[in-house]
DNA sequence: CGTTTAATTGAAAGCAGTCAAACTATGTGG
DNA sequence: CCACATAGTTTGACTGCTTTCAATTAAACG
């Protein structure tokens, strides 16, 4: 439960959620110092070859990252929600190889990269709990090439469907039932290496053969089993301790 | 240069790329408790599912991440290279959520989950590199996205030959003009997310187009720049500091 | 409301997959 | 040193999932 009303209590429920942290940890997230920005959909939070000395975190609101390839093809590589660090490799790194962009209107919380240091430097369990973040981060991907890379249309869908719902229920934001999907069909065709055309006749598809309900931007997915089913989808790759609760969702309750 | 006769030496020169280490650093590293196995290839160094209280560094040989997907199919989602801490997620994570298996023989160092978290606590140096490789792990995660995501066989197939050309030049074991491709056909399908009839028929035509040549195992890029061109490969989601010169390869000269 | 953006549909083409067989290394044991 | 076994590579014919191209419909927006 997020009772918290500072803007980076839900960072450190996230952050928390890996690793444990005690209360003196959770003192020194909250006070980091940071400012506060709304952004309206489609706004780049970081640019690829930008050269950054703040971190965000997203605080409300879904951004996505994605990276450009020869004659303009988008590919997104992943999706973040509410609590993540966007760009720690900004604090690491030199120049970001990703773009990172809002998909929905968001609040986003800027870092100094200094202040970041200074409490990883500071609280050595912190510091294993961004890096625990990251790890997930990095399982995410390898989870995504292998959707992508070996699984056909179908499946692929399924399993972004399945992902998207646990992990917003993970952070407490999707209504149990039926969740927000975001994102138009051909920014889910970058997301599965597809075409928005394609993806259409899936998400009919799964509709037709009762995996899902479609409404607007919204999903219900109306067989939980059969979908993951389909899409071959074992949640052991998010890490979450406690596996989340995943009833079965539907929109009319 | 690595002039350093300690296994670990060549782990503690890849951490040194991207974060400026002190003598002390590499100390510390050089002094961490460790075990050496040697290791036939194909190997399985962990199992998806494995808890495990060792973190292994890759001291030499190849190594490849890979997942299995429904219906058998597999996915490699990388390719480590000596040098290489493979596993820290099993450090801060429950369980690993891919296989590690050596591609070659292999010589692999173990050192105790412990003494990696006492080392990251005590030298904030030391553990500020391994979350930047951490990054840069990452980094190529979502580049190897783009890549099967979002470019056809042959663009795939020279993306990867260009990499593994200049990560081997960054850890210095590619003899400059033509190296070492310890992988079979089948397995590059399977980085690919292609198949093996298809892998070899897009080496037949990178050939026949004098891109690159073949002979056994081993692979000479002919032209480096043409290859690089339609494998639309920018080195820069590599984060080596300094670009590696990557002179045009040859077998012969 | 008109305008723009997104979703949908149909027909045709193509890149990559599938299936099966032949060929080439490489290695082993007699 | 050769026969056989095994693993990997190569080839051909055919299939098919996904893309492409184009046009239409629906939704979102100011």
């Amino acid at each position: 439960m997020i009772t918290d009303a500072s803007p980076l209590g839900r960072m450190f429920e996230t952050l928390a959620a890996h690793t444990e942290l005690e209360p003196d940890d959770r003192a020194a997230v909250l006070a980091l110092p940071h400012s506060i920005r709304w952004l309206n959909p489609a706004t780049y939070i970081l640019r690829e070859g930008e050269r950054s000395s703040h971190c965000s975190v997203l605080l409300q609101g879904f951004a996505y990252r994605h990276k450009i390839v020869a004659e303009g093809a988008r590919q997104i590589v992943g999706i973040c929600l509410p609590g993540e660090l966007l760009d720690l490799h900004a604090a690491l790194l030199d120049r970001s190889d990703e773009n990172i962009q809002s998909l929905s209107g968001v609040r986003v919380a800027s870092i100094p990269v200094d202040a970041l240091h200074r409490l990883m430097d500071s609280h050595r369990r912190v510091s294993r709990a961004i890096m625990a973040r990251a790890m997930v981060e990095a399982a995410v991907y390898r989870e995504w090439m292998a959707n992508i890379g070996r699984r056909d249309a179908r499946a692929r869908m399924a399993h972004f469907l399945c992902e998207l719902a646990v992990r917003q229920q993970a952070v407490g934001i999707a209504q149990a039932k039926a969740y927000e999907l975001p994102m138009t069909q051909e920014q889910l065709a970058d997301l599965l290496g597809l075409t928005s055309v394609h993806v259409n006749r899936t998400l009919q598809v799964l509709e037709a053969d009762g995996l899902i309900e479609r409404q607007r931007r919204r999903v219900a997915i109306v067989d939980w089993n059969a979908l993951a089913g389909v899409g071959d989808f074992r949640p052991h790759y998010l890490h979450l301790g406690t596996p989340v609760e995943v009833e079965p969702l539907r929109y009319y309750a």
